[in-house]
Order: structure tokens, then sequence, then C-alpha cells
RNA sequence: GCCGAAGUGGCGGAAUUGGUAGACGCGCUGGACUCAAAAUCCAGUUCUAGCAAUAGAGUGGGGGUUCGAUUCCCCCCUUCGGUACCA
């Protein structure tokens, strides 16, 4: 009867995998409640403690609920598709089915380990055709929707056709790419090719030819979030803009009603605003500007309109259609030249030299719709392609890149703000009183704007606009593993959508898997497959990694369904997800296009719920502690030489940080953190290049050959990500092989709150472990078990009681660090105890099951339960436990503490302020004084003013 | 630059949202048990002065509101995340 984890592990594993335990099933009438974990992509490196932190809180809350009275659904699986098994599969030539599905045995192994409650019968890969066949499946209603703007949701192609048909394009109110204006009796006449351009123009999910982000170095298109300072975010190679036809999904659409439902979900206010910055609105004006000499108008977008008569040239993107149009002959070879140089620029110059100013003229003016004068039209980098309508009205005075850009190329400036009355006000600000501008002179800055806009449309050079950054999703990668498109196309090239019965497309197999030539998806190269017969050929493009993790969430309710993503039944039941905890890194990517594909299923009446994810918690990461050695650069040849931190932090820059292996280091983490001489000898072994490094001490300098037993060379220590080029990781199974699940679960969440970033540090898991032990040792001590029927005493009432009350608020809060320290105090207390009463005891293993799932089970079926503790019936606390006879009252002169008494706890508040002014202690401080005022907060404190 | 989060002992972190700052754990110090080690138990542990009782200081820095501020307000500093020529 000794407290041992492992066979307790074993046993309880077992037991609960052939009982189906945490199988749920959606005909019930229990209330329902989904708690869902991001599920990971199965890299080859398995998971580090870091790993499972919020699936450890998810655990323990789907626990409590359950043990609440819930139908709990909580499921994991695997985001399976993705760019690391196929980059591993073009090194290696393994292919990537079985390298992901090698990952997922060892990943599900490592879960297993943890003791999750997971519905593993609901288990999804996004990779099994059974699931991306629905994948394919939403693909194809996009593909067959368009975005209605008068009744604000998706409608039917052929609804559009049908209105095409009847009234041409101007019976439509819908978005859509670029304006088209045709009639009825056009439309008619369209060839299948020109109508399906039409059509694409208004498809959620369309193809165009765009610039998009092409990485070389990885063979594909890249989405604007997969893209981290102009390089790409696996991998860290150059990121280039390059023109493709690729399918798109048109988020846009949905981007209003993106921003506006961030209002009502229980979202970090810091995760909304990140959500809100990416969708990025604005609202302002679309202004037309004639030009001289020319039919065609340039069309800008404005925020501030009231500065118009500040605006002395125009900018145009230098990829802008325009500029081909109205370049003059003069200046064809400049601006030639400087589209050259712009597009031959990487994203990484690009961002790097973001201060210098370049540009060049094209020749061309355009007319001031005011005041009719001649103003210069540039094309310059800062202004961009795809925001706006690519092309600007400048205002130097009041806007900071178009002064740098005035003052380099000697532009006129007109002042037409006055701030002088908002001395704090930046640029920025719409704040000041409007000058040089004719009718609008005097006014304030917002009266102005307002006053513009009336003016601007009843001239009919422009009208309002909202803008938005938010921008449609590039869907096409160059890839392998992925989803295909369920799209062939026929020999005029246009698109056709696979019947619902072809489907899932299967992803055929293949042995090579480098990109095929002309930047084309290695499918290309699977002639085979490819080719339909009669000049009809296959999408060989497949979906980004975003696909199958867009709608995971519904798959989940009912996973196994063969005919449906999941049946009406199960997702009227489940609904949506109640809580979702997950890392930050999928802020704006995932949650966005979860929820725009969740309202699109909305706008479709197959899911009745508008948002996806009721709550969200984004868990911090569990860092690691690096430890550094210090290496003297060297300038030529010779020895490396090792030194002391110290030394090495008075000349950083001479000096390389050589991360060691955290377990060579003593003291780590702190700041004597060193190598001893045993050390040294491992770190030389572990790396030979350094066998003949020399090591500089204040003791000297030594080789490892000559070195004295007392040596030590002292390390620096860094936080920072736990990855395998720090060598600081620490797998998960080691921990919980050495002291077990139930303790590694609790120490991970004593660590500290789950939303913050912390350290591991294993040292402090010993205060977990030797809990763990004095918690079974209130059950069974010296090999006897020692709970009995006998009655409870006070203080073992009044600790049980405080716990549950502390714990289930704490659960209910998500603040599980403080809850074990609850546990902690009342382990402690209840030891203190000498009787081992069966009141208290028990209920103590029901409040603890859901963090320690196995030691409680263990101690509950001893106890004579036949009966899971995973479903017993959750305590309850009792305020009468928690009154006090007696309290301790701090008495304050002034808010200093002066004194203490102890006094009934229904003592009558004048009497407590006589007894108060008379203590012995207070008489002194108080000095003869008498007291001004005296309050007293009930159960806190007393405190005297003089 | 902009947006967001956070700064509390040697360390991870508590503090009922304005009421005894440092719960709980690690580490450290001393003690018990032991031939010894491990394990366990007991006591101490914010800093300064003092043998002590005790006194003073103290939640990144500076100011303010209040009987009373880690908590509210203003300014500044630092760290970490996100984002970036967004018109």
């Amino acid at each position: 009867m000794e407290f041992q984890p492992r066979d307790i592990e074993n046993k309880w594993k077992k037991i609960w995998k052939t009982s189906r335990l945490y199988e749920v099933s959606h005909q019930s009438s229990k209330p329902k409640f989904y708690v869902l974990d991001m599920f990971p992509y199965p890299s080859g490196a398995g998971l580090h403690v870091g790993h499972p932190l919020g699936y450890i809180a998810s655990d323990i809350y789907s626990r409590y609920k359950r043990l609440k009275g819930f139908n709990v659904l909580h499921p994991m699986g695997f985001d399976a598709f993705g760019l690391p098994a196929e980059q591993y599969a073009i090194q290696t030539g393994i292919h990537p089915a079985k390298s992901t599905h090698q990952n997922i045995e060892q990943y599900r192994k490592q879960l297993d380990n943890i003791g999750f409650s997971f519905d593993w019968s609901r288990e999804v890969r996004t990779c099994d055709p059974s699931y991306y066949k629905w994948t394919q499946w939403i693909f194809l209603q996009l593909y067959h929707h368009y975005y209605d703007l008068e009744s604000a949701k998706a409608m039917s192609i052929s609804h559009l056709v049908s209105i095409f048909e009847k009234k041409g394009s101007t019976g439509v109110s819908a978005v859509h790419s670029h304006d088209e204006i045709f009639t009825s009796g056009q439309w008619l006449k369209m060839t299948t090719i020109e109508k399906d351009e039409v059509l694409m123009n208004y498809r959620l999910a369309y193809r165009k030819t765009g610039y998009v982000n092409w990485c070389e170095a990885l063979g594909t298109v890249l989405a604007n979030d997969e893209v981290k300072d102009g390089v790409s975010e696996r991998g860290g190679f150059p990121v280039e803009k390059k023109a493709m036809k690729q399918w798109s999904l048109r988020i846009t659409a949905y981007a209003e009603r993106l921003l506006r439902d961030l209002d009502n979900l229980d979202w970090s206010e810091a995760l909304k605003t990140m959500q809100r910055n990416w969708i990025g609105k604005s609202e302002g004006a679309q202004l037309f500007f004639d030009l001289y000499d020319h039919e065609a108008k340039i069309e800008v977008f404005t925020t501030r309109p009231d500065t118009i008569f500040g605006a002395t040239y125009m900018v145009l993107a230098p990829e802008h259609d325009l500029v081909d149009i109205i370049t003059t002959s003069e200046q064809k070879d400049f601006v030639e030249q400087y589209r050259n140089y712009v597009s031959a620029r990487s994203e990484v110059d690009r961002m790097a030299e973001v201060k210098e100013v370049t540009g060049v003229f094209t020749g061309a003016y355009a007319i001031h719709p005011f005041t009719q004068e001649k103003i210069p039209v540039w094309i310059g980098e800062y202004v961009l392609k795809d925001y706006g309508t690519g092309a600007i009205m400048a205002v130097p005075s009041d806007d900071e890149r178009d002064m740098a850009f005035a003052q380099k190329f000697g532009l006129p400036i007109i002042d037409v703000i006055d701030k002088t009355n908002y001395p704090g006000a930046t640029l920025h600000d719409k704040l000041g009183i409007v000058i040089n501008s004719d009718f609008l002179n005097g006014m304030e800055v917002p009266d102005a704007i307002q006053m513009m806009l009336v003016r601007v449309e009843e001239m009919g050079i422009g009208t309002r606009k909202v803008n938005y950054k938010l921008r449609d999703a590039n869907y096409s990668r160059q890839r392998y593993w992925g989803e295909p498109f369920p799209i062939y196309y026929d020999s005029d090239g246009v698109s056709h959508a696979l019947k619902e019965s072809e489907l899932p497309l299967e992803l055929p197999d293949l042995d090579d898997f480098k990109p095929a030539a002309g930047g084309k998806s290695p499918l290309a190269r699977l002639h085979s497959w490819v080719d339909l017969g009669n000049g009809n050929t296959r999408e060989t493009d497949t979906m980004p990694g975003f696909a199958g993790s867009s709608w995971y969430f519904l798959r989940y309710m009912d996973a196994q369904n063969e005919n449906e993503f999941a049946s009406q039944d199960s997702i009227h039941y489940w609904k949506d997800v109640d809580l979702y905890i997950g890392g930050t890194e999928h802020a704006v990517g995932h949650l966005m296009y979860s929820r725009f594909w969740h309202k699109f299923l909305y706008d479709k009446g197959l899911v009745p719920t508008t948002e996806p994810f009721k709550k969200l918690v984004n868990q911090g990461m569990i860092q690691g502690v690096i430890e550094y050695l210090y290496m003297e650069k060297q300038k030529t040849g010779g020895n490396n030489t090792f030194v002391c931190f110290s030394e090495a932090s008075k000349n950083p820059e001479r000096y390389a940080k050589i991360p060691v292996f955290i377990q060579f280091v003593k003291n780590y983490g702190t700041q004597g953190s060193h190598l001893d001489k045993k050390g040294i000898e491992s770190f030389v072994e572990w790396m030979p290049d350094y066998k003949s490094a020399q090591f500089k001490s204040g003791l000297g300098t030594y080789s490892i050959v000559d070195m004295p037993e007392h040596f030590i060379i002292y390390t620096g220590s860094e936080v920072g990500k736990m990855s395998k080029r720090y060598h600081n990781v620490v797998n998960p199974d080691d921990i919980v092989g050495r002291y077990g699940a139930d303790c590694f679960r609790m120490y991970e969440m004593f660590l500290g709150p789950i939303d913050q970033a912390k350290p591991w540090d294993t040292k402090g898991i010993d205060g977990v472990a030797k809990f763990l032990r004095k918690f079974w040792s209130l059950y069974v001590e010296n090999g006897n078990w020692r709970i009995d029927a006998s009655p409870p005493d006070e203080a073992s009432l009044r600790i049980l009681h405080a716990t549950i009350k502390k714990v289930t608020e704490d659960i209910e809060k998500l603040s599980f660090n403080t809850a074990v320290s609850a546990f902690m105090v009342c382990v402690n207390e209840l030891k203190k105890s000498e009787t081992r009463s069966k009141e208290i005891l028990e209920p103590l293993l029901v409040l603890m099951a859901p963090f320690a799932p196995f030691i409680t089970e263990e101690l509950y079926s001893q106890s004579g339960h036949t009966h899971s503790v995973h479903s017993a019936t959750y305590p309850s606390w009792d305020e009468e436990y928690l009154k006090k006879d007696s309290i301790e009252y701090p008495v304050c002169i002034n808010g200093k503490k002066r004194d203490t008494i102890t006094v009934s706890a229904d003592i009558d508040k004048n009497d407590l302020e006589k007894i108060v002014i008379e203590l012995d202690g207070i008489k002194k401080w108080m000095n003869g004084k008498n007291p001004k005022k005296i309050i007293v907060v009930p159960g806190r404190m007393v405190n005297i003013v003089v």
C-alpha cells in the first residue's frame, strides 16, 4: 500500500479505456459543455513540457464540469497536413503519410501518459480522406456562393446567375473584386469562358491573378501571416512578390461581421484588439481626380478629405494599372527603370529601408477638383498596390511620409491644419483648425471632414467609403502534402467543381515530393492523375494549412459521420465551443479563418451560432532556461578560449555565446550557475570540437588535461524558448516516469497563471511530489488504511469547506495555481488532526480528482466505491463552517498597524471602537491625543484617525 | 513608430479588486532522527539597525487622490508579445 504512481497509472489507464469512461454522446438530457484545445501539429520532435500546459488546464476544467453534472465534449485530434512533413520527405524520401503517422503515434503515447480525459473515439486527423472530404465539401460550398450585401449573407451562385439573366450586373449588390457593368442581354451573349470570369469576380472561393508571397526555397506561395519580417515563418527563407494565378477566399466580405461580433465574445481584450487591428477598419472618402489630357481618372481613398486643399501631388503604386497609360514618353525610361528596381527588391530590403524615400515622376498631371490646378502624378514604393485603391492624394503638410517625399523631390507644401490649439497632438490626430482651404477655413477638423464628405458627394467626385486592411486569404499552395482541390478545368480553362458524390478527391501517392517546373505543385508531374481526358485537367495546387483547422471543432461533434460533416442533431446539441484554450500564435490566422467559415456555415443554416468560440483563453509559453558558455571570437586559428560570464559581460561583442546542455550546469538558472570540472569534462565529451579548448577563470587558464579539481567556470543564464538548439528541452515522459502524471499535472498548474509565460524549473517539482505523498499518507499510513467512520472535528470541517470554496471558485476563474496552493494548505491542516474521518476525506478526493485523476481514483476505489471518482458528485461547501468565533483585528493609527486585538466575531461596532482606544499599546501611540474618526472594516481591520 | 501585456524577496508566484504585502512551493540556515546518506519531521528566512523587545524602509522610478494605495489618476523607465510605409 505504498504510493507507487506508476502502478496506479497503468492500472487505471487500462480500466478507463475498457470501461470507455470518457466517451460521450449527444443523446443526453444533461446540459452540454464543450471544452476544446487547439489541436497540435505532430512534429517529429515530439512533445516537450510546454505543450501539455493548455491541455492540462482544459482537462481539469472538463473533469470539473463533468463532476458538476455536465455532458462534456472534450476531444483531441491532429492538424496533420503541413510543410514540415513535406520538407522532411524531400530530404529523406520518407512519405509524409508515413512520418505523420509515426509522429501521431508518438504524440498519442505522450498524451496518454499524462492522463487526459479525451474522448478518443472522436479523434480527427486533417490528412484523413474521411475528414478532408468535408474540407473539400466546404470549399465547394464557398465556390458555389457569393456574398449578397442587401441580405448581408452568403447566397448561391445560381441565384446570382438568375439575377444576371434578368437584370444584368446592376440587379445585384454583392461583394466583388472589381467593377464590371453589363446588361442582361450582354450576359446572355457571353461565352462560357467570359461567364466563368465574371462569376469568379463574385464567388467566395475564387481564382485570380495576384501578387503573392512567393518563397523560392520552399517552392510555394505563403499567406501574409506565414511571412514574418519579410522571410518565411518556417525556415526563415526570403520571400518575393510574384504574379500567379491563385485560389483565394473572400474573407473581406465578412470583414464587418468579423469586427462587429468580436464585441460579444468572452476573449481577452488584447486578443480582440489584435483582431480589430488586423481587420483595420477605416472610414473616409473615395475620391476621383481628373487627369490632364486623359480620359481616365485616378481613384484615391483618404480618411482626411478635409486636407484636400493641401494636396499638392499624387502618388500611384508602381504596379498601378494607370502607370502604363499616363506615363509621358520623356519619363518612360525613368518609370521603367524604377519599376524594375522595385520588383527586384525583396521584401526584406523593403523592410530594412523603410525610411528611404524613393519615387519617380510619371510626367502626367491631375486636376485638383477644387482649385483646378495641375498637380503632378508620381509613382512611389510607399504606396501599396493592394491597400485602398493603390493611389493617394499626397498632403505633405499633414502626413509624415508625404512630407518626406515632398522634401526629397522638392514638391510644394501647403499648410492646411493649424494645430496651435492642440499642443500635444501629433500629425495622426484628427485635431486642429483648417486654414488655407477656401470654404473650410476656420472649421475644426472633425466638422470639416463631415462638410467635405457632403460636398464631395454633391459634386459627384466621390463617396463615403469604408476601407479594411484585411485582405482576401490566399488559398493555393504549390505543395504535395495538403488537401487537393475538388476542381478541374476544361480545354477552355473554365473551372468546374466535382460533384459531391465524387468526394473525397483523394491525394494520390507520390514518391518524389520536389516541386514541379514553373512553380507548380508536385502533383502536376503526375500526368495520369491530372489528365482527365477530353482536355479536362485537374487543379494541381493543394489547400493551405488553415483549411483543415478552420472547421475541425465541428467534426468532433460527430466525427464518424460519412454522410455529412456532422449531423444537424449533434450540431444542435453541442452548438459551439464553450471554452477554447490555445496559444496566442494563432490570434489572427486560425481564429480569423475559423470565424469566417463558421459565419458562412451559419448563413447556409448549417450551424446555429454566429461565432464558434464563446470563451477563449491563451495559455502562456513555458520557457526554458538557456545556459551559455562564452568563447573568445577568434581572429586567426589557434585554440578556443572560454571565459566566465562576468568577464564576457564586460565586452559582450568579443565573445560568442555557446549554449550548453542544461544538465552539465550546476545551479542553472541562478546567478551562480557554473560548470565544475566534471561538467566541463562532460561538455567537451559532448562537443569534441572543444576538446583542446582553454578555460579561463580567476584561478587561471587551463585545458581539460591540466585542470585542477576545484576549477569552475561561470555560465550566463537566460530565459527563452525551449528548443533543441538551446539544449534545454525537457520531455514530459521523463517527468511523468520519475514523479508520476498526477505530480506532473499539478506542478505544471502550480508554476503560475496559465496565461503567463514562465520558465520551467524541474527543481521545484519536489514540493508537489512531497505534497502528494503527504496527501496519500492521510489515507494510508504505514501500510494501513486509516480512514474511518469517526465524526469529523471542527478544525477539519472548517478547512475542508474553506478548500472546497476556494478551489471551486479558482477553477471557475481558471486560476489553477492558487487552487493547487489551497490543496497544499488543506493537507497540511488535516495532517494536524488525529481523526481521519470519511466525511472529510472522501469529498476531498472528489474535489482533487480533476487535478490528480490517478491517485484520487485509486484511493476512492480502496475506500470501497465501485464507481469511478470521475463520475462522483462534486462536493459543495457550507458557509456555516466558515464562520469564525473570534476575529483578530489589526489596529492601525493613520493606516499604520500598531497593535492587534482578538474579539468575538459578532462584536458590536461601538463596543469594538471603545475597546480599541483603551488598548495599552494604542494609548501609547496616541500620546494623549483624541481620535478624530475610527474606521472599522468588518472582519478586516480597525483604523484610528488622529 | 503604433497597439497590447507585465514589472512584488535569492527564485516561481499570492494578496477576497482600496484594508495586516510576501499565501503556497523551491532554495537557503539551524536542529531532530541516522555510523552515514536519502527520506521524513521541527524552527527560521523581504531589507537595514539591534543580543532582544522593537524601530525604520519596502511592491520598477517620480508625483497625486485617500484615514489607508501592489491596487485608482498623471509623468517617466525597463522587459516581453503583436504589427508595420494602411493613406
